[in-house]
DNA sequence: AAATTGACGTGACCAGAGTCACAAGCAATT
DNA sequence: AATTGCTTGTGACTCTGGTCACGTCAATTT
C-alpha cells in the first residue's frame, strides 16, 4: 500500500528528517496489517527491512534451546524494531510478534541505510535510538533481579505506562499484553502473573476495562509496590 | 600515561582506522590500572570517556531498587564499554567493575565522537559494535529462560570461552569470574553456582588451575549440558 | 608467624514458585 | 444460538532453589 511522507513523519525516529528525505524514502515504504499472534519480523534471517509500529503492540521474543519463549521487549506505537539490520548483515536475533492487531510500516533497509550514512544528523538519531534500546534492555534485565515477584509485575506494569502519564495519579495501558506475554518478560509462570493481578485488582489498584484496555486506578500505590516500599 | 597509536590499533574497534586518525586520538587517551573490585565506569553520571580493556576482565553491573546486584555483561580484553556516551548525553545506566586486575585505556568522548561523525566508516564500526552489544544482551537474557539452572551455568561458561577455542575439544578461561559474579549474571545464588561447579568438577569436565585460570577439560560434554541434551 | 580477608564448600530448612488439572469467562466465528 | 478457541482464574501438590550458618582454604597484610 502507498505510504505518504506525512505518515512517515509521524514516527519519532523519522520526524526530524527534512521533508525532501522523507519523500525519497516514501516509495520504499509499505503499509501492512498483522493480526494478533502473527510473526512480524523473523529470527535467524537477514531482514531487509525495518519495522515501524503505527498502531497495536509488538513483542520481541527469543527462544531458549529447550523451546521455551523468552520475552525481550515491547514495542509501542511510534517506535520501531528490526533496526539491527541497519548496522550489519548478521541475522535478526529474535522474533517480533504482534500481541495485538497491529498496523506497521516496513521501510526497506538499504534506502534508509543510505540516508543514515549520508546525513550525520540521521545517523545521530538512529544511534541515539539504538542506545535507548540498550538502556531499555538494561532496565528490563534489572527487573529480573527483584526477588519479590509481585514487585516485578508492578515494575513491568509501570514500565508499560506511557512516560507522559507518570506524573498524574492514574493511567491506562491500551492493548495490554496477556498474562502469558508478561510472564515470559519476567521469567515467571503465567499462573503467577494471574495471582499478582488478582492481588492488584482486589486492592482496586488496577482494573480491566474490556479487552484492550487496562486502567491503573491508583498509580501511586503501584509505584510503591514496584519500589518494594510495601508488599502485596 | 602516554598512549601510542600502536596501542590504540590493538583494539578491534579502532584497528580499521587509518593511522592518521589514530595519531589524532592518541593525545586524548590515557592508560590506567584498576585493582580487582574497583569501579571503572560509574552509573548515573554523564561519562565523558569510553573505556577500552587491554588486560583483565570487567563486568557491567546494575542495581535493583532493593540494592541487589545484577550482572549484565562481561568485557573481555580487546573489547570496550561505556560506549553509550558516544550516542547521547544521558547518564550511563550501569556500573562497570573490574573482576580481575585490569589495564584499561580511556578515550575522551568528544574527540572519538568527532572522528565517528566525520568518517562514515568509523560510525559504521561503532554502530556495528553497538549492534553486537544488543545481540550479546539478547543471548544473555535468553540464558535466563532456561528452567534448569545447571544448564544456565554451562551456557554461561560456554559464552565465556573465546570463540576461537570452540572448535577444539578443550579450552580455558583466563581470569574467570567468581561464583558470585556468575550468580548475578544468571539470577541465582552464589551457593547454587558452587554446587553446579562441584558437579562439573566431579565429572572431570572443568578444573581449576590456580587462581586466574579455569580449564575446560571436556568441551563437548559442556556443550551437551548447555544444550540440555544431558543433565547434571 | 599471626591475623585478616575473601572466595569456596556444604548441610539443613522451608518459603514460594512451577506444574498440572480443570473450570469459567469472553470474543469471534459459524 | 451454538461452537470454538483463547485467556483468565484457582486449588493442590511437588520440589527446587534461596537463605542461613557454618567450616575450610589460600592469599595477602600486619
Amino acid at each position: 500500500m502507498q505510504v505518504t511522507p506525512e505518515l512517515l513523519s509521524r514516527f519519532t525516529l523519522l520526524k526530524p528528517l527534512p521533508r525532501q528525505v522523507l519523500e525519497g524514502l516514501a516509495p520504499h515504504a509499505s503499509l501492512a496489517r498483522h493480526a494478533r499472534r502473527e510473526v512480524v519480523v523473523r529470527a535467524g534471517v537477514r531482514e531487509d527491512r525495518v519495522c515501524f509500529l503505527f498502531e497495536g503492540r509488538l513483542q520481541g521474543v527469543g527462544h531458549t534451546i529447550d523451546g521455551r519463549e523468552v520475552g525481550l521487549y515491547f514495542v509501542e506505537p511510534g517506535d520501531f524494531c528490526g533496526e539491527l539490520a541497519l548496522f550489519d548483515d548478521n541475522p535478526q536475533p529474535e522474533f517480533v510478534i504482534a500481541t495485538a492487531a497491529a498496523t506497521v510500516v516496513f521501510l526497506t533497509r538499504n534506502p534508509l541505510r543510505e540516508v543514515m550514512l549520508n546525513s550525520s544528523s540521521v545517523s545521530n538519531i538512529v544511534g541515539r535510538k539504538l542506545a535507548e534500546r540498550v538502556r531499555q534492555m538494561t532496565e528490563q534485565r534489572t527487573l529480573l533481579g527483584l526477588s519479590n515477584i509481585d514487585q516485578r509485575v508492578c515494575g513491568q506494569l509501570y514500565l508499560l505506562i506511557k512516560g507522559g502519564q507518570r506524573q498524574v495519579e492514574s493511567g491506562e495501558i491500551v492493548n495490554p499484553p496477556t498474562h502469558q506475554e508478561i510472564a515470559i518478560m519476567l521469567n515467571i509462570s503465567r499462573e503467577r502473573v494471574t495471582r499478582a493481578f488478582q492481588a492488584l485488582q482486589s486492592r482496586r489498584i488496577v482494573r480491566r476495562d474490556g479487552p484492550g484496555r487496562l486502567v491503573i486506578i491508583d498509580l501511586n500505590s503501584l509505584r510503591r509496590f514496584a519500589r518494594g516500599e510495601e508488599e502485596l
